[in-house]
DNA sequence: GCCGTTTTCGGCCCGACTGTTTTCAGTCG
């Protein structure tokens, strides 16, 4: 995880840089590679002993040196300096929404401004109204970005973000005839938090389309309006950015839109290279439209082959597109069961015939009840002579219900010395068993992981890595190691869909692929609304490139019970 | 600072909104 900490690094000259004044094309190098390093799947380590720095897009000679040296000594000499005048509490004010790199360097120049206090102080004594290119209304404009500024609102988990995207567009809908909206940006990609709410409609009639949108009831403040596009903040306090284009345009809008903006700029860099020009209105050769009505209109006329939002992150998917090599994902109808699902027998409050029929509801062939073990007493795990009877109720369910099958399941407790909670002639009465941390988050978890998935028993691993979104880092442990004995012995790492999971993550999928590892999409459901949470996992899968033949959902309800047997 | 199916130098995505501007800079998406 090197990585990360030298893309921090990177993000942080870059920005210092941007505070100085340096050129725009050298601060973009920097928070280019840093994006680039954030995103990668292989060792920074094994890639410098290796020699092959260069070959990673965006670096050259001199990132290279920064980070070899950064690797050896934990600094970047060149930069020690700056990064030393230009203190952090400096440079965090251009996080405020208004506040740029330039206002922000004129104010601390002639203004001495150089913390939020001193910011706050020229704002009262009106002293930054005075300077140049400033007024009373831009002032007021950064008065209210610090508010939102020191409100510090989170990213929103994405299975927040897409129940609200509805209620928002319905809003619209309501208020307007609409008969061309999507949402875009990193909800349609598919994130697994989003920054912001952004929606695209395709309208002739702008201008009336951002008044609707800002005259509705959610709306707490309006922070753009125009004939385009409007801004507004929720009385929850998220944002959501509305785009409007005229309907001929909505594919190349959607593109546009939906992003990355990594992924744009490498588009439109390519499209440039070719004679072309791609902005939200379309595809132009010249002054000639020559695509802009689909989005697969948009990428074919550059060459390109169509790619799935979700890909759409210049994590190399343009190369791709480029030799017609867009692998078919996963989807939701490829899913014929669920891997891990609680019942009321443990922490869940569903009846197992509800969730099942539920589950035949939604397509599936089979679905797995995975309640906790007998050591996991904060979620009511249930001891041996519990889970036998939980196998009779599944047996006689399977009796009784058509086009359903019930697998009879366990997510067992991963002790302290890496045996399980359950002794092998339990497990091997169970049809599926999912192995998991619950405790000890810092104890031997490698170790402890890796020798849970030798005993032939277990078939998957859950939440691998233990965080939470909202509010964990995760277990202490060395994931690659675990991906190794995963692939090694065949156990399947879990993709854990709970919206504040989300783990195995998108990176890790795809790493997890490299190593030859399977991945298995649980919901974790604790009730039976929570099945719908399948369709954030095989996000996951999606964004990590994941095609059916690599999730063993999509097996059979024979197969789920028989791979990897003694 | 990086990079090369037009270049080893001269480019680097492209446009909307706002405010202070008299023609555009700054910020943001
Ligand atoms: N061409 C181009 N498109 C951009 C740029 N910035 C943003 N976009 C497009 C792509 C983004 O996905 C889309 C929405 O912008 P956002 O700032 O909301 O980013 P996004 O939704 O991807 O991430 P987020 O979760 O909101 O932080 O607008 C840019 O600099 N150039
Ligand atoms: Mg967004
Ligand atoms: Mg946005
Ligand atoms: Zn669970």
């Amino acid at each position: 995880m090197k990585s990360k900490e030298i893309a921090h690094r990177f993000d942080q000259i870059a920005d210092v840089l941007e505070f100085l004044g340096e050129n725009q094309f050298k601060v973009g190098a920097y928070r280019k590679v840093a994006r680039t390093l954030s995103d990668l799947t292989e060792d920074i380590e094994v890639i410098s002993r290796e020699g092959r720095l260069r070959e990673i897009p965006g670096v050259g000679e001199g990132i290279a040196q920064h980070i070899i040296e950064y690797l050896d000594t934990g600094k970047i000499s060149k930069y020690e300096e700056e990064l030393k005048r230009v203190p952090p509490e400096l440079i965090q004010l251009m996080n405020i929404p208004g506040m740029g790199p330039k206002t922000l360097a004129l104010a601390n120049k002639t203004l001495k401004v150089r913390n939020l206090a001193d910011l706050k102080r020229v704002i009262e004594d009106g002293s930054l109204a005075g300077l140049p290119g400033l007024g009373e209304k831009k002032v007021e404009n950064i008065r209210k970005g610090i508010a939102r500024f020191e409100a510090v609102k989170e990213r929103i988990p994405l299975g927040l973000a897409l129940p609200l995207v509805e209620t928002i567009m319905a809003g619209l809908k309501k208020g307007f005839k609409i008969t061309m909206i999507s949402p875009a940006g990193s909800l349609r990609r598919m994130r697994e938090t989003v920054g912001d709410i952004d929606i695209l409609v395709g309208s002739s009639q702008g201008k009336k389309m951002v008044e609707v949108f800002t005259h509705l009831p959610m709306v707490k403040e309006i922070l753009a309006a125009g004939e385009t596009k409007g801004s507004i903040i929720s009385d929850e306090g998220f944002q959501v950015d509305l785009r409007v284009v005229p309907e001929k345009a909505f594919g190349a809008a959607l593109q546009y839109f939906t992003g990355s903006q990594a992924h744009n700029v490498k588009l439109r860099g390519i499209a440039q290279k070719t004679g072309f020009k791609v902005n939200e209105y379309g595809v132009f050769r010249g002054e000639k439209l020559v695509a802009g009505k689909t989005e697969e209109e948009v990428y074919e006329s550059l060459g390109l082959q169509y790619m799935p939002p979700e890909m759409r992150e210049d994590r190399g998917e343009i190369e791709l597109a480029r030799e017609g090599k867009i692998p078919r994902l996963v989807e939701v109808s490829d899913i014929r069961g669920d891997l891990h699902v609680h019942s009321r027998h443990s922490d869940g409050t569903g009846e197992i015939e509800d969730i099942a029929k539920k589950a035949k509801e939604k397509g599936y062939q089979w679905i797995a009840i995975c309640d906790h073990s007998k050591s996991a007493k904060y979620a009511r795990g249930l001891p041996e002579s519990e889970v036998l009877k939980v196998i009779e109720e599944i047996e006689e369910l399977n009796g009784k219900l058509k086009g359903i099958r019930v697998l009879a399941g366990v997510e067992v407790d991963i002790l302290t010395d890496g045996s399980l909670d359950f002794p092998d002639r339990l497990l091997k009465k169970l049809d599926l068993v999912v192995g998991a941390i619950h405790q000890g988050f810092k104890k031997d978890v490698t170790r402890r992981m890796i020798r849970a998935m030798e005993n032939p028993y277990l078939k998957i691993i859950a939440h691998p890595t233990g965080r939470l979104i909202s509010s964990r880092e995760g277990y202490e442990v060395d994931i690659d190691a675990v991906m190794a004995k995963a692939a090694e012995t065949g156990t399947a790492l879990e993709i854990n869909a709970h919206y504040d999971r989300l783990d195995l993550d998108d990176l890790n999928v795809m790493k997890a692929k490299k190593k030859g590892v399977k991945l298995a999409i649980g919901t974790d459901a604790h009730s039976v609304g929570m099945l719908e949470y399948m369709r954030l996992g095989v996000a996951v899968a999606r964004r990590g490139w994941l095609g059916p033949e690599d999730i063993i959902n999509t097996w059979s309800a024979e197969k789920i019970k028989g791979w990897k047997k003694a």
